[in-house]
RNA sequence: GGACCCGUAGCGCAGUGGUAGCGCGUUCGGUUCACAUCCGAAAGGUCAGAGGUUCGAUCCCUCUCGGGUCCACCA
């Protein structure tokens, strides 16, 4: 077949990708056959990409795994690379509530069943294309062993952990102040907070015998304390007095404690306690033993507690109170001009309410030693070297982890409370006190505790109506995987979804694997997810395996538009990578992403550089056609070039042995482009260098090239194999040049 | 407040203890002979600034300035 004289990407790309799956090269036995070459194996885990998203430039990122298993797999290794999807709890509920929120609905108008059924619907929808646009990039993952979060080996895999840990104390619930999303309904780990500067009033209000400064008046029903610094001399007489206070819905009655905590330069020194609903004043609360009075429900509206004020959204209480407060010359002045920080949910950048909440939670300070020493001792290693620091920091600070999440679309959390008989407890708090929100036969939301509720319901019309349960802490529970008897009711909490990606490592292999590709080799993510990802699959796999999951972490930090600009829909500077692939195929936008990129960048996508990777590829094409035009009868040894070659096969291994992949594509394109097309070639065309050197310098290339530009390669291989009758495999089955 | 990163050609970025590189762009010249998605040539940088270590620093150290990221705290 004639070579075009444009090399054209479209033409070839499906096809080839279809012959490689065929072949069986992305299987892990495809290298096992091959026992005289067998060097070990390499395994690779593909971070799974949420199951609701499509494409976008960040996955083309998984470009560094690919390069990698197509070199460890033409060096000879058994290599697979293992790819999945995650349900991303979280996450995909906020998208598919978005969805529903254009047709005008929200999440309150199904049940809990019908929610995650259609959740679960939206995602098998939308989880298609995904796989699809990878192999457009040409990735060499094995699809058939896909793993899915929600698989049955995962859920039995996640349950066993948590009853394990159950059983060895790790887990406890507890009523902990946690950033509650009211928008959301569900509460947020620490680290999914984000905090954002704000001008915001702060009002000097009359409080008793004392003025104090608070930026949140309306939570002054849940007060329980009033604090001051135990060696104010202004306020020292007062330490330990109940005080009154004059308030809007009548006067109360508060102690005053004091707290190392205060700062007595800030405001007047006095700061009114609020346990409920203020994460300091929680831990004072702790301190001193204080009532927690909760005065804001998890709808966001001030409750029953608040008088004239229940029901109001927290801003517009605010708001009310403070005129209020000014009207019955409770305010002294206000300061408007009041610069703090406050925290937003990450996902829809709505102001958190620290709310008191039964969660569950995992004791990390066990968990995390032997991973801290596993990272010191560079049992794993970090690519750049810089994350070591950083994670060894985040393990240090990082406190206990809640693992419960207030939404449905997720694993539920395998625990059961047993309802109606009485419990043989001394404890105060019986399992008829259990709150539940459920729908009746009638389609009728019903709330209430359970035990007040089964004197008009039965518990089985509770159960199969079920919405929401709130247990609060000490109320006794079971854990097992399946019902422990008729009158038990299942937690409905689900699992933070990081509790099951953290095990990522540990369902994605077969368990006989464990022996043989356990550690993996390398897993490459972006290092916004070092946290929440990279640290908890490190603490899941020490403890249930005593064994780092992987050996060697390659971290990017994001991938950019033009001018460094992090992409986002709101800048309208997202490029989606499956149209730059359309308009100059698959290779040039690999080579563009790998191109002189650094590990720990971020990464610059601009069109113009896809182009100019673009004319790479069709260099490399035309360079194949020239060489094949030749007579291929001369020779010489041409001993120069070879050491040359020798030199520029030492290098590219080198770089890629060192992750230093940007350095490798470098490498490779400058020693293509600049020497041996600039000059052997030329050379060749004066008869200055033999046919046979530079048909043996184009078929090493093509092997030193293929991990970066898979296509183009293998393409160019095909006609060789028509010219030549030389190679009987396809290039991603042969060999690395030594 | 703490940590980390960055500052190299017009723009975007690599890189190295010993005459400074790539992509895109610019200027000039070149098309029957692999490729105009090309070739040849050129312009363009006191490698942010100051100090130190060194025979020698863009690279290592300290400080300053500028940009960014992450974490913590804020009644």
């Amino acid at each position: 077949m004639a070579m075009d004289k444009v090399y054209q990407p479209e033409k070839f790309e499906k096809e080839i990708y279809r012959k490689w799956e065929e072949s069986g090269a992305f299987k892990a036995e495809f290298g096992e056959k091959d026992q005289k070459d067998k060097r070990g194996n390499f395994t690779i885990l593909m971070p799974p990409p949420n199951a609701n998203a499509s494409l976008h430039a960040g996955h083309a990122m998984y470009t560094v795994d690919d390069v990698l298993i197509r070199w460890k797999r033409m060096q000879g290794y058994s290599t697979v690379w293992l790819p999945g999807m995650d349900h991303a709890g979280f996450e995909t509920q906020f998208v598919y509530e978005k969805n529903l929120a254009k047709q005008g609905k929200s999440r309150l108008d199904f049940d809990r069943q019908t929610l995650y059924q259609n959740i679960f619907q939206f995602v098998k929808d939308n989880s298609g294309m995904i796989y699809e646009q990878f192999k457009r990039l040409g990735f060499s993952a094995d699809w058939s062993r896909s793993v899915f979060t929600l698989d049955d080996h995962v859920l039995k895999q996640v349950w066993e952990t948590f009853i394990r840990m159950e059983k060895e104390r790790l887990i406890y619930k507890d009523s902990y102040i946690v950033n509650f999303c009211t928008r959301c309904g569900t509460s947020l780990a620490e680290l999914e907070v984000v905090h954002e500067e704000r001008v915001d009033p702060l009002y000097y209000i009359k409080y008793g015998p004392f003025i104090l400064a608070t930026v949140r008046p309306e939570t002054k029903f849940g007060d329980t304390a009033v604090a001051v610094h135990p060696r104010d001399k202004r306020y020292k007489k007062y330490i330990g007095q109940e005080i009154t206070v004059e308030g809007l819905i009548g006067k109360f009655k508060v102690k005053v404690i004091a707290d190392e905590t205060v700062d007595p330069r800030f405001g007047t020194g006095v700061v009114k306690v609020t346990p409920a609903h203020d994460p300091n004043d929680f831990q004072m609360g702790l301190r001193h033993g204080l009532e927690i009075k909760q005065v804001i429900g998890p709808d966001g509206k001030l409750n029953e507690k608040c008088g004239i004020y229940q029901g109001l959204r927290v801003a517009e209480a605010r708001k009310k109170v403070a005129d209020d407060l000014q009207a019955a010359g409770l305010m002294v002045k206000i300061d408007e001009n009041y610069k703090h920080s406050v925290g937003l949910c990450y996902k829809c950048k709505r102001v958190l309410e620290p709310t008191v909440i039964p969660n569950w939670f995992i004791k990390v300070e066990s968990l995390k030693k032997p991973v801290v020493e596993a990272v010191r001792e560079n049992k794993i290693k970090f690519y750049p070297t810089r994350f070591k620091k950083q994670i060894l920091t985040w393990l240090t600070m990082m406190h206990d982890w809640p693992i419960s999440r207030q939404i449905c679309w997720g694993i539920r959390i395998p625990v059961w409370y047993q309802i109606g008989k009485k419990q043989k407890t001394k404890n105060k708090k019986q399992n008829g006190d259990i709150e539940v929100k459920f729908i009746d036969k009638n389609k009728k939301l019903i709330r209430g505790k359970i035990g007040e509720l089964l004197k008009d319901y039965s518990l089985v019309e509770v159960k199969n109506g079920l919405q929401e349960l709130r247990a609060a802490v000490g109320i006794k529970y079971t854990v097992s995987v399946s019902a422990p008897g008729e009158d038990y009711l299942q937690e409905t909490d689900t699992f933070d979804t990081w509790f099951s990606s953290g095990q990522w490592p540990l369902v994605t292999l077969k368990q006989n694997e464990f022996k043989t590709r356990f550690p993996t080799d390398v897993i490459g993510t972006l290092s916004d997810i070092l946290p929440f990802w990279i640290s908890r699959m490190i603490i899941f796999s020490l403890y249930l395996k005593k064994e780092v999951p992987f050996r060697d972490v390659y971290l990017w930090s994001m991938v950019t538009d033009a001018k460094g600009v992090k992409m986002s829909k709101s800048k309208g500077n997202v490029i989606n990578p499956i149209e730059l692939v359309d308009k100059y195929g698959a290779d040039a936008l690999r080579m563009t992403l790998l191109y002189g990129v650094a590990p720990g960048s971020a990464i610059p996508l601009s069109e113009d550089k896809v182009r100019g990777m673009r004319n790479f590829s069709n260099k490399i094409w035309n360079a194949a056609r020239y060489v094949m035009s030749r007579e291929q009868r001369s020779e010489s040894r041409d001993q120069e070039f070879l050491d040359k070659l020798n030199a520029v096969i030492g290098s590219v291994t080198k770089n890629l042995e060192n992750y230093r992949l940007g350095l490798a594509a470098e490498t490779v394109y400058n020693e293509f482009w600049h020497w041996f097309c600039d000059e052997a070639i030329e050379k060749n065309k004066t008869g200055k260098l033999s046919d046979k050197a530079i048909f043996h310098g184009l078929i090493t290339f093509l092997k030193l090239l293929h991990p970066f530009v898979p296509f183009v390669t293998e393409a160019i291989w095909e006609e060789i194999k028509d010219f030549r009758k030389y190679p009987k495999q396809m290039l991603i089955a042969s060999k690395w040049p030594k």
